[in-house]
DNA sequence: CCTTTCAAAAATATCCAACATTTTTAATTT
DNA sequence: AAATTAAAAATGTTGGATATTTTTGAAAGG
């Protein structure tokens, strides 16, 4: 067949139950902090105490969740060093995997570079327009798509595997930032499409400057 | 109590399954691609079925073991694009991370620096008088220690435990050198000794390209 | 002899129930 | 009010059981 994604995606409970909660805390629906008590979550979301536990250890080493012996899980507190952190490696792996990409792509990823600006702008007109909650998580899957779209041509699995963990830690933040308005859309669309252009001209200094521009705005401190 | 590490360490089972499990596979005990039964693993390593897909889980999100949907476990296949995808990653994020601490460190860091610099030496000494298996294992962890201390003042848990997690996934290539005897082990302490001056001299630039020799170095393809 | 088909066997993913330990909570005593 | 102790809750682990899926291997057909 010719639609054919990994098998490792998600047809397990367990890979389901992973995203549902990466999804969570994404939202805050978890918050920071929060004890996450097998029973109680097993009741929550289904499934059975062992998946819920695989699944915690997963989220685990993807930094959303942290494990204490004998203590059991909590989400990741999310304090302005963790943001600060998190910010910085994501900069550092995307500025090395965008210049790669811009370096090895080919057209065919330039088109699907367009393509994802394209579906951005209108996630983001969208959100103006109607701002709920259903379309702040395609806009940010939008967000995510955009950069993973950008790195796609990098070659590296890994560094693209990295991407997206460190996206997903940053959903927090981000989704907090447009929940109390301090998203400044225009200058957003003004950054994504100087990005755009600096890829498409194949401007590796240009790029990444924007790019970190764009991760530091979109995650700003105060 | 002055000792104490942080309480995740590996108070345990599936911890301590999950290192004995990373120590095997680096050592080829577990062969590239081998299926990982569960029962037979469980036989073989001690604890319950659970524990052991839960450690199976964690090794696959550390890259070490693949899991595909309702086909079970096998460990991560090792081949020439997988090496330089790993080393990739290594160089870029020691890189960033060693220009970081060499900005941050202070004397006491310089000093942990020197010690884990000196162990190294003495592991490598050892190593050339007499290659055993628990040798090589005590050389192994001592590169890491050593790669650990030289980043460790960067400031950046994240940074710090993707180095952990990619130098893990090394370590089964090193390893292979190490016992085909590809290793120069004269031009290495050359490398090593040059690599702690220009630390100590915090010369970024320097330092950033003999890490980058030394990785390639450790790593050949060929 | 090779390929296909189909049933048996193995392996995986999940769940339920139980037990020993450890942590947390609450009550009691000093 | 602080410390001690007992009760309650939660965690980590194990065993066994079941549905589903994949793999295996043998029989049938070309």
């Amino acid at each position: 067949m010719i639609f054919s994604s990994k098998p490792s995606d998600d047809g397990t409970i367990v890979e389901l139950l992973a995203s549902t909660l990466r999804r969570d805390i994404a939202f805050g629906t978890l918050l920071p902090d929060q004890k996450l008590k097998i029973e109680e979550l097993r009741r929550r979301y289904g499934g059975s105490n062992h998946s819920m536990r695989e699944t915690l250890r997963i989220l685990s080493t993807e930094g959303l969740v942290e494990a204490t012996a004998q203590r059991g899980f909590r989400v990741t507190s999310a304090t302005e060093d963790d943001l600060r952190d998190i910010q910085l490696v994501r900069v550092e792996i995307e500025r090395v995997a965008l210049a790669r990409a811009i370096e090895n792509g080919d057209v065919a990823w330039e088109g699907r570079v367009i393509a994802a600006h394209h579906a951005l702008r209108r996630a983001e007109t969208a959100m103006i327009d109607a701002p709920d909650d259903l379309t702040a998580l395609e806009w940010d899957e939008a967000c995510r798509a955009f950069a993973q779209a950008s790195i796609a041509a990098c070659q590296s699995p890994r560094m693209i595997d990295l991407h997206r963990k460190f996206f997903d830690q940053s959903r927090r933040f981000r989704l907090a930032q447009m929940r109390e308005g301090k998203l400044d859309w225009t200058a957003r669309k003004q950054r994504q499409d100087k990005l755009l252009e600096a890829i498409l001209a194949k401007d590796k200094g240009a790029a990444s400057a924007l790019l970190q521009q764009d991760i530091e705005a979109e995650l700003k401190t105060k």
